[in-house]
DNA sequence: TTGACCATGTGACTTTTGTCATATTTTTTT
DNA sequence: AAAAAAATATGACAAAAGTCACATGGTCAA
């Protein structure tokens, strides 16, 4: 395939999976501008204080964004799921400066990275862009206050059971591979407690428990 | 004094108080067509729900916004100061929508309002305004960040002694006007816990304590 | 000044969560 | 196959936070 058609498939893909956008001028400058990125399960794709140098437009599968304390403790705030771009990064890229969060391939995932250069002359020329980077940040901000809810609001049973909802519709599966340890991580507790949350789960029928996976009962 | 010196009065606060802007004609636009208002002490801004009508320039004291559950609780986010504004009011006159936040003043609290009607004009005429308009964003977003850290990872003490010594910032003095029962609500915990965390806290010499009042040690 | 209403203090107890120790089972490595 | 590593289970206990009951003392209005 020479480098048109592949240029015309991104355009396919990104109209696909972006239908906000309509500006054809817009569409062709991301195609042509845009990297291809593959990431497998579990793979890493920004670092805690690393200096992003795209911005994400997922495509397929889904990206962790986590918190992460000096001592080693982590905190889930919210998945990006395709369709979606990440405000840290966008805010980042603007003004180069690291990341406060940790992203993370929760399925294998694939993104269109925009590199950061271009988004001051973008973000000048197309009202569609600056529309998206407002709902961007909004969408962001909803998902952070919605995790301050839960983290202020909720106890650990009923955000356990959340955080397996979210990472079945993540997954696009209600059986998740899963260990009761990186539960436990993600909610910044221990192990143990997790352990017997879940067993209490079981018992009530929201769950069923087998070594590295977790299958939700979704009602 | 006429209209056009009280313009020129409104112009120089503007600069005192957010240096960022230095466009002449943005800062006219924005003299001209912002309100003034001013609040008590205590006194609801925004209420949980509404729709805001105007962007808050913070000109003095603080604001304090909070977020608000189903059953009456409430969790304290963040102050705004003079030199900033509140990104979630800017979403929601960007976009219509009501606010997920509560907006109180600290302090007897003066600020320009911006109509919300001019920001799509601003938005694509100033260069200044987009800068400013993702700063808050920015500033805002770490705000959360903050937030969620500090109830993901930090102690109930530890978290009341940080509030604390907020409030001091936010009042410009160390002496503090509050019941513990206010300060329950703001950490979204139970008045007589917060009686006995005081209780140690003045133990260990951090804070002292008398009615309606707490002195705090900033070391 | 008397009673109503706050604000605060405190003991006793419960719930929730975290920690430690130890056991069992499965998987992986050598 | 044996040893090591990982995942899960579970009892006992500790710490943090929440709840209930009741006491005390200040403030303010009638």
């Amino acid at each position: 395939m020479d480098s048109k058609e592949e240029n015309q498939e991104v355009i396919a893909i990104l109209k696909q999976n972006f239908p906000v956008f309509h500006n054809q001028d817009l569409i062709a400058k991301m195609a042509k501008e845009a990297r291809w990125f593959k990431h497998e399960k579990e793979e890493p794709i920004v670092e805690f204080g690393e200096y992003p140098k795209w911005i994400p437009l997922v495509i397929r599968g889904a990206i962790k964004i986590s918190r992460a304390d000096d001592e080693g403790g982590e905190i889930f705030l919210y998945y990006l799921y395709p369709g979606q771009t990440c405000a840290m990064t966008l805010n980042c890229c603007m003004v180069d400066k690291p990341s406060e969060v940790k992203a993370i391939a929760e399925e294998g995932t694939e993104y269109l990275g925009l590199p950061r250069k271009s988004l001051p002359q973008w973000m000048l020329e197309f009202d569609e862009w600056r529309q998206f980077t407002l709902e961007t940040y909004n969408e962001r901000y909803e998902n952070l206050l919605a995790t301050i809810d839960a983290i202020a609001f909720q106890k650990l049973d009923e955000r356990l059971l959340n955080l397996l909802k979210d990472k079945s519709i993540a997954k696009g599966t209600n059986e998740i591979d899963v260990t009761h340890k990186s539960l436990a991580e993600e909610l910044h507790s221990s192990r143990e407690v997790i352990s017997r949350l879940l067993k209490q789960l079981e018992k009530i029928g929201k769950v069923q428990l087998s070594r590295n996976k977790i299958t939700v009962n979704l009602d």
